[in-house]
DNA sequence: AATAAAAATTAGGCAAGCCTAATTTTGCAA
DNA sequence: TTGCAAAATTAGGCTTGCCTAATTTTTATT
């Protein structure tokens, strides 16, 4: 079983290779992990060692397979745990992920099993983070940043890049829920302003910043 | 916040006061966790410093109060997740134990008052162990063992002492459930053997080991 | 190619929690 | 009361995962 500290970098890893491409810096790591660099070459190199990552020199590192199903396991715990938190305990999507970084190490495959059926095998998280199954398949989802879309484009917003409390407050407060349908109405051209036709008619202006952050499906 | 270490000696002290009055001995500790007497000395030294235990020159040590409310804390939580774990998730209450003592170290108090809310303020655990309610007190029961019982008697079966599989296996297999009426029908005085009569007029002979691990209450 | 800045690694340290071995303290029996 | 055994503590060490400071390697710029 591998400790806490070593999920958090598969996952931080994870993350960082989805997000940049293939290789992954010791520098970007520290960053998003918040601890020194220094730090994050000791782990590495146990990690190496464990053939959890790969070294290529002077080009970064990566996950071998392995780490790469230790990551996705670790994310799937996250996420399904965030959705046992909103649907059956009644948080709000914006508290869910602290407590989650901390279920997210328990060790049980067949908790983890039981609880997926008990929350009835869901394919996204909270925020619209897609689920990967008990294999580690995710069920692709082909959504876009609502910044790609031209103006007269519709869909529906399935999730968020940005899962910050403030991000997301901002959203309960002018009324954009998951699943709702978005249309962009009009893109002002000086400021990249946005303005949405959110469900029943009802108009907002949101800023470049918010529509980068939204992703639209459909 | 205690690291999960600290909080497993809480508990331990707290079971060992429990069952054996006042002052706990180093030893003792020791041999619960499952870990050397040195080990233990050196975490007290650090648990006096935060004042969650006192010692007591040569006669051992106990939990502050402050300890004892820490140790209350951790044990609901245990025992909340274990309810969880049966009731809602499918466990077996044999299987429950070891996850729950992963469960009992995440640190949050909003998650466990919206878990013993979503779980209908339970009182008692699968094993039939009280659950402290948000405040650290318990609803008393005074069950006594069955092995204290003269034939005649009978009551509830509300509890065991015994938490382990092959003893809770064992009373799955003679159909004994929690909840379940029990009557002490004969005590056999040569080998302490009990008859008993259960839930539709089924007898059953179990050994005083038994008799000894059975908590009847009413 | 020279060199400065950025990135990465090495070296040495620290706290938590455990260990073994050695020593001291305590308690009980003769 | 002595003396031995059990209990407890001290001393020194180890691993994990982090730190700072110093050094080396890489990359980018001129």
């Amino acid at each position: 079983m591998h400790s806490s500290a070593e999920e958090n970098y598969l996952k931080a890893i994870y993350k960082l290779q989805e997000a940049n491409g293939e290789m992954v810096a010791t520098s970007a790591l520290a960053q998003v992990l918040g601890i020194h660099m220094a730090s994050v070459t000791d782990m590495l190199k146990k990690m190496s060692a464990k053939k959890l990552v790969a070294y290529q020199k002077s080009k970064g590192f990566k996950l071998t397979e392995k780490g790469r199903l230790a990551a996705i396991g670790i994310i799937r715990k996250h996420r399904l745990w965030e959705v046992f938190l909103v649907d059956k305990l009644g948080f709000r999507w914006d508290e869910v992920h602290e407590i989650a970084e901390q279920l997210e190490h328990i060790h049980s495959q067949e908790l983890i099993d039981k609880l997926d059926a008990y929350l009835d095998f869901p394919k996204a998280d909270p925020h619209g983070d897609p689920i990967p199954d008990a294999k580690g398949n995710f069920a692709l989802n082909k959504s876009v940043l609502l910044a790609a879309l031209p103006p007269g484009s519709q869909g529906k917003f399935t999730g968020v890049t940005d899962h910050s409390s403030a991000f997301l407050n901002y959203l309960d407060k002018i009324g954009l829920s998951l699943g709702d349908p978005v249309k962009v109405k009009e893109v002002e051209e000086y400021d990249k302003n946005y303005t949405l036709m959110l469900k029943g008619k009802k108009a907002v202006v949101v800023s470049f910043k918010v529509a980068n952050s939204l992703l639209i499906s459909e």
